[in-house]
DNA sequence: CGAGCTTCGTCACTAAATGACACGCTGTCA
DNA sequence: TGACAGCGTGTCATTTAGTGACGAAGCTCG
């Protein structure tokens, strides 16, 4: 999460064109959510956020991008986490490590926007323009889990069998991703998915023929 | 809706708009790839197709959308291929006869279109809004994928190894997909792939932890 | 033939998205 | 301190995507 010392100018800028995107998004997603996405314009988006109707068409290129930036959330911890996994830990060892960070260090923004991202993915299933979104964000971690993943087996990032892994693994960690938040909106307990890194990283090792999951040693 | 009973009037209304649609996106498909998607308009598919606008707003919710049923002819032949998969064979047994079917009976015009499929799979690349119609397509993929699974594991449709298998493999057969497609652009000699259905079946395997493959013995 | 159904074209319209330009804010340099 | 450059925004005009309403032509069934 912290990108600390960043570049002065266009650091800052980009720093504060992505808070402003993700303003958008929580008042975009709030908004499909309760009235859908055609009964929602992209003036009342902007007025939601306080912003003019141009502004918007600034940072986002259509009104269902508006939902990107959260959508995106619901795989950040994914990536993040797929991004710190270092080669000396079993998946299930740094799947747990990285949860408990998780629930220590998220804040409650963090946990709001959470909770817009399962609602989401939950209206991908009605909405064709937001399951679009979906796809694209979770095809988004499928190309970083590719660029790890060359890096963890050694082999050029563009070979086959390795996309063909983070294909399958970014297939499994989407389809958990859903079922999880099904089960949440559906008012399941969430101390029940305390096993829930366990059954994901399962799932890579399943979805991957064990090529994944296992410490590297070299 | 319409049982198999009005087998007479829906059903031929149906396949009518369905050879339309299809019309309609092989001109879309042939001016997005010659001038791009933001360089197409809805007027210039309309006249390419010679239909007025506003019928092709009839047959499809939006531009990008008349790249889909091009993009899913894609993705058509392996549909076919699980539908008609016989639980006593294999999946290498299978794939094998089922490509021979193919090539023995597609006609000129299925080969245009796969032609075209593989043109706008490659254009996905570069074109976000192409890249949803194609990923759309594999979801749908990986949704017939879970009613097969699901009959041939004798498990419930919505469990949730059957829709991880499913995910997986499909995930698997969309990067085939790619692989395969962006090498014929590249002008690779077709004879080239005639190992395909065994690196199919392969990758299958192994997205699926090798629950999918084998012939079924009751 | 003529009533009913469906599909298409025309026209008017709403909503999404872009271009052009002016305003205000911030930081910089002399 | 004031002139200037850069950036993000608002306003307004414009283009393009997409919908609603209605009428005309074709098909089918009696």
């Amino acid at each position: 999460m912290a990108g600390a010392a960043s570049t002065k100018r266009s650091g800052m800028s980009d720093e504060r064109r992505r808070r402003l995107r993700l303003e958008i998004s929580r008042e975009a997603a709030r908004l499909f959510w309760q009235q859908g996405v055609d009964g929602t314009s992209g003036d009342q988006i902007a007025e939601a956020v306080g912003l003019s109707t141009r502004t918007i068409w600034r940072h986002f290129r259509s009104k269902e991008s508006c939902a990107e930036p959260i959508v995106t959330k619901g795989v950040e911890w994914e990536m993040s986490m797929l991004r710190n996994w270092p080669p000396e830990l079993s998946l299930e060892d740094h799947l747990i490590e990285e949860t408990r960070r998780y629930a220590r260090e998220a804040t409650d923004a963090d946990r709001a926007d959470d909770g817009l991202a399962i609602k989401m993915i939950n209206l991908a299933d009605r909405e064709p323009a937001i399951r679009t979104a979906w796809l694209m964000a979770c095809d988004q971690v499928e190309r970083e889990l590719a660029g790890y993943l060359s890096a963890r087996l050694k082999l050029p990032a563009d070979d086959l069998q390795v996309r063909l892994h983070a294909a399958a693994a970014s297939a499994a960690l989407r389809v958990i991703n859903e079922d999880i938040g099904t089960a949440l909106l559906n008012g399941t307990d969430p101390r029940e998915f305390a096993d829930a890194p366990h059954r994901v990283a399962q799932a890579i090792r399943n979805a991957t023929g064990n090529t994944i999951g296992d410490p590297i040693t070299p």
